[in-house]
RNA sequence: GCAGGGUUAGUGAAGCGGUCAAACACGGCAGACUGUAAAUCUGCUGGCAUAUGCCUUCGUAGGUUCGAAUCCUACACCCUGCA
């Protein structure tokens, strides 16, 4: 069989993944997959800081701007859509580099997560109003034990969905390269606030409005730090500068979750900068150019 | 100048004689997380020891009391009303 290499590239918000991966693309004839859980919304430009136009143009972006903010999207979703779309990549001899932030998305693409029992809207929307205590005795009813996190409605739910399910993973899939984009946290920090000041004026304001008006606050998609710290402003129960403050606090703690994620993962070579990755990403490639 | 209100841990804010190292919220730190994941949840958050232990805190200084963040006095600063 031809060995297939894959390149990821994972890392936190603002670390700077985006320009890492257009600079692998160009220089290995590669196509980005976004493995990211806001991006594939359309009309969220802005708020997710996803990849420009140019940006896009410069080298074919997959799985960005797929559904609109009203449907849901899952992480077996972006599974399926993410393989198939490898695929396409192999059959155009181009190489598949996937970046993103959301450490489930990576992770059930690379260890091949095994899902099952997808949602029930109904029985969801039934557990959603119980209280935790409610669905801990569903679960010991049902002979099933709890989850990890047995204090969590999300998971408590999830737990009775699978209904017994017991989840796998595989292995780091053979020929990947998976690198962590390293950054310290006062570069992190000062970069968040860049960006939060440029998304505000870039029109961040605007794009929630619409949005709201076009899909509500409730809507799968709209779940995110911009529309959470900015809500009490637009309802006008909150100054603009307390908002803004919200919005570089909530992407610093969305940072810190994902580094506590992708800290665990000792598969991920760790790099300080773009040459660093670039280096390691040369000795990977070379295992297939020669062929 | 007179009268009244205030000053609590990183911030906001409870507490108004003992059960107060001091509720709660936010922030911070650490962690979990396989079909909601940029979501959701957990633990810790004065110092030191880390098991029920000790030490230093509630504007500052003094006092009353067996015992004070809580009462009294003085001082400092802030706010409101009358001047």
């Amino acid at each position: 069989m031809v060995p297939r290499p894959l390149i990821a590239v994972v890392g936190q918000t603002a670390s700077g993944k985006t320009s890492l991966a257009i600079d692998i693309a160009k220089a290995y004839k590669g196509e980005i997959i976004c493995a990211d859980s806001r991006t594939v919304y359309q009309d969220l430009n802005i708020s997710t800081a996803k990849p420009n136009l140019a940006e896009q143009r410069e080298v074919p972006h997959h799985l960005l701007d797929i559904l609109k903010p009203s449907e849901p999207y899952s992480a077996a979703d972006f599974q399926k859509a993410a393989t198939r779309v490898i695929s396409d990549i192999y059959s155009r001899n181009n190489l598949p580099i996937v970046v993103g932030g959301s450490g489930l998305f990576v992770d059930a693409l690379l260890y091949n997560f095994s899902f099952k029992n997808k949602a029930d809207p109904v029985l969801r929307n039934e557990l959603t109003h119980r209280s935790i205590k409610e669905l801990q005795a569903i679960i010991l009813q049902k002979g099933l034990s709890l989850p990890e996190n047995h204090k969590n409605p999300r998971h408590l739910v999830r737990t009775i969905e699978m209904n017994g399910f017991i989840p796998k993973k595989e292995k780091l899939r053979p020929d990947t390269l998976l690198i962590g984009l390293a950054i310290d946290k006062d570069t992190l920090e000062n970069r968040i606030q860049s960006r939060v000041h440029n998304m505000i004026e870039n029109g961040l304001i605007e794009e929630i409005q619409q949005n709201v008006s076009r899909y509500g606050w409730d809507a799968p998609g709209l779940q995110e730090p911009a529309y959470k710290a900015f809500r009490p402003f637009i309802e006008g129960r909150q100054g603009l500068e307390q908002s803004r403050h919200e919005l570089i606090t909530q992407h610093i703690q969305f940072a810190k979750r994902q580094h506590t994620w992708f800290k665990r993962n000792r598969d991920i070579v760790w790099v300080n900068n773009k040459s660093e990755a670039l280096n390691n990403i040369q000795g990977f490639m070379s295992n297939y150019l020669l062929q």
